[in-house]
RNA sequence: GGUCGCAUAGCUCAGCUGGAUAGAGCGCUGGCCUCCGAAGCCAGAGGUCCCAGGUUCGAAUCCUGGUGCGACCGCCA
């Protein structure tokens, strides 16, 4: 139930019927026509710029038509009052009973309300993380993987029927690394010294690998040449890692529903089918590059490769897909797994990738559009750097220090929780302060908190309310008289409450999980706001002792925004507190 | 040199795909607990929305050109 599209529904209808009686011409183009809460909560509860917005088409004064829609307005029975302002807005006032309304759906809907049919079960692969399988998740990992989730929570609660999925670079030079590494650490399990040259991963993590290598495999592979191993040990390794990293995120509450492996594409012919399928389109060619400008490379020199023609669909220059020496690029690869994704029939790709990989969504926003004839639109989302704090200092990474901060370390200290809610509190394009310290602090400062302690607090006046022998069950809430509901502070929450199916399509059109946050924050803060305000009002506070009607009407309204809050934080992926400790 | 992103209060940041007098938190100033809901509450000050043009009823928001900061820029993924 969303009061702001049934407004503008109204909006419409009453703009047929100027249409009908002649006040305004057929035909008009009403798409600009918003009905949205105006900034200023004085001009009243919605506005409509309708009248501003079609005053030129219709070749009448704004105010004029301003005037004829307000009249019609104002006899709906959820409008108090509709009123002409500024240069033709009309601010509409409602009747505390479309409140109550918001209330009920919201209590009768639970968890749901607020879902949308926005995405029309369109199918949007959102593909995230897909770090290396080469170790461990870190934090750069984790901001991707909290913002890939919650943004796939969010596109499913906003109507989309969504795939996460993580793609597995298990097709390179550096799984032979790993596997390398792997083998030194199994020489290792057998007794050897071993040395980590430049070019392999002394990472300790790596250890309980080579042990596990040679439980299974016992003396095979010692002093064996590498043509032998290496393939049975990359495949052994890579396993290790993936199940390492599968365990980080589920630490974290990230589950994927496909993990697609970059090697499967090799030697199926899958690859090549993609590329037939650019060639069809006269999109590849032999040809030399131009050294890149600014700044030329040392050994810089001419070499004819395959190129796709990328340039076609926006890219600055043609991009390799096949080396000199014949072997493939990483991109080719990579087109081949988005040609996948388009043969799976997805509607809409999102890849997240870390900000690092910005240069390369030109080429594959290409690949995407020249794969799929424009019929798939790919977004891709950045993801900025998290800075690490502690007490307020900085936290320098590094991994020769050991002082490499993973997954694993932020979710151990803070919890997954307060990892997740703390990462979604900054757009993905901006760069995130992350304190240790700050982000456990039990204080009206810390935004997890902050929102938590609403969601608690309501939980325990529901149980003092069981206590007093009120009706507090859901059930009994939803069906409760909530006409002593009208004082100014509590319409303000439900005004809140009444938002969050919009915000929701908000949130949803432009990826940006992290509008959710702000929301919750702002609803915590009307929650409190009223809550406090029963500090100097004993009558505005939720349990009068001699009115069951009226403190189960708040009840109602205080159930009501917890179950919004519990909706938000099932996006953000958090799960909402019922006492704080 | 090019591409992408960012630039809003002293600080950290929101800002509804173009709406009215630009918001929040922190910090600052001033009030508020012998008792009733203080892990606090209320009020106030604080702005060249980086600059210059443009688009239109209307721009922090869209376009163009600058400035500053960051990331990236041929066979590493």
């Amino acid at each position: 139930m969303n009061l702001f599209s049934e407004m503008h529904g109204t909006v419409a209808a009453a703009l047929d019927a100027l249409v009908a009686d002649g006040t305004l011409p057929a035909g008009l183009d009403t798409a600009a026509v918003t009905v949205e809460p105006p900034r200023d909560p004085a001009h009243g509860d919605m506005a409509t710029n309708a009248a501003m917005v079609l005053a030129k088409p219709a070749g009448l004064k704004p105010r004029a038509i301003a005037e004829a829609l307000a009249d019609r307005l104002a006899a709906d029975p959820r409008v108090a009052t509709a009123e002409v302002a500024g240069p033709g807005f009309i601010n509409l006032r409602l009747d505390p009973s479309a409140w109550h309304g918001v209330l009920a759906a919201a209590l009768g809907e639970g968890r749901d309300f607020g879902r949308s049919a926005l995405g029309q079960g369109l199918k949007v692969d959102v593909e995230y993380v897909s770090a290396n399988p080469t170790g461990p998740l870190h934090v750069g990992h984790t901001r991707g993987a909290v913002f890939g989730d919650a943004l796939a929570r969010l596109l499913d609660f906003a109507g989309y029927d969504v795939t996460r999925e993580y793609y597995i670079n298990d097709g390179g030079a550096q799984v032979d690394v790993l596997a390398r590494s792997v083998y030194l650490r199994y020489l290792e399990a057998h007794g050897q010294e071993v040395a980590f040259e430049d070019g392999t991963y002394p990472g300790d993590y790596l250890v309980p690998v080579g042990e596990a290598l040679k439980a299974e495999v016992g003396d095979a592979y010692v002093g064996r040449p590498e043509a032998e191993w290496l393939a049975p040990v990359r495949a052994f390794a890579t396993d290790a890692m993936m199940a390492l990293i599968r365990d980080d995120l589920k630490a974290l509450g990230v589950e994927m529903d496909v993990f697609f492996s970059e090697k499967s594409l090799y030697g199926t012919g899958r690859i090549e089918a993609a590329l037939d399928s650019l060639r069809e389109k006269g999109l590849l060619y032999e040809g030399v590059l131009e050294p890149p400008k600014g700044k030329t490379p040392e050994d810089w020199e001419p070499r004819e490769q395959t190129l796709f023609r990328s340039t076609d669909y926006g890219d600055d220059v043609d991009r390799p897909v096949m080396k000199s020496d014949g072997s493939w690029t990483y991109f080719a690869p990579d087109i081949a797994y988005h040609y996948d994704k388009v043969e799976r029939g997805f509607d809409w790709l999102i890849d997240v990738f870390g900000a690092d990989h910005g240069g390369y969504v030109k080429r594959m926003k290409a690949a995407v559009a020249a794969l799929s004839q424009d019929a798939v639109p790919l977004d891709v989302k950045l993801m900025q750097l998290v800075k690490l704090y502690k007490g307020g200092e900085p936290f320098k990474m590094s991994k020769r220090a050991g002082t490499f901060v993973t997954l694993r370390d932020v979710v151990d200290e803070v919890g997954p929780d307060v990892t997740r809610f703390v990462m979604l509190t900054r757009k993905n394009d901006a760069p995130l302060d992350f304190d240790f310290d700050k982000v456990l602090e039990q204080s009206k400062d810390n935004p997890v908190f902050y929102v938590q302690y609403a969601h608690a607090r309501v939980c325990s006046l529901l149980r003092k309310a069981e206590a007093a022998g009120l009706p507090a069950s859901d059930a009994a809430l939803r069906g409760a008289d909530l006409s002593a509901l009208g004082h100014e502070a509590e319409l303000a929450l439900a005004r809140k409450i009444a938002e969050w199916p919009r915000l929701v399509e908000i949130a949803g059109r432009s990826c940006e999980p992290h509008r959710v946050a702000f929301y919750l924050y702002d609803l915590a803060s009307e929650l409190h706001a009223l809550w406090n305000r029963g500090h100097d009002e004993p009558a505005l506070r939720f349990l009068q002792e001699d009115d069951p009607a009226g403190s189960t009407a708040r009840l109602a309204l205080a159930r009501a925004s917890a179950v919004v809050i519990s909706a938000g934080l099932g996006i953000l992926g958090v799960t909402p507190a019922e006492e704080m400790r």
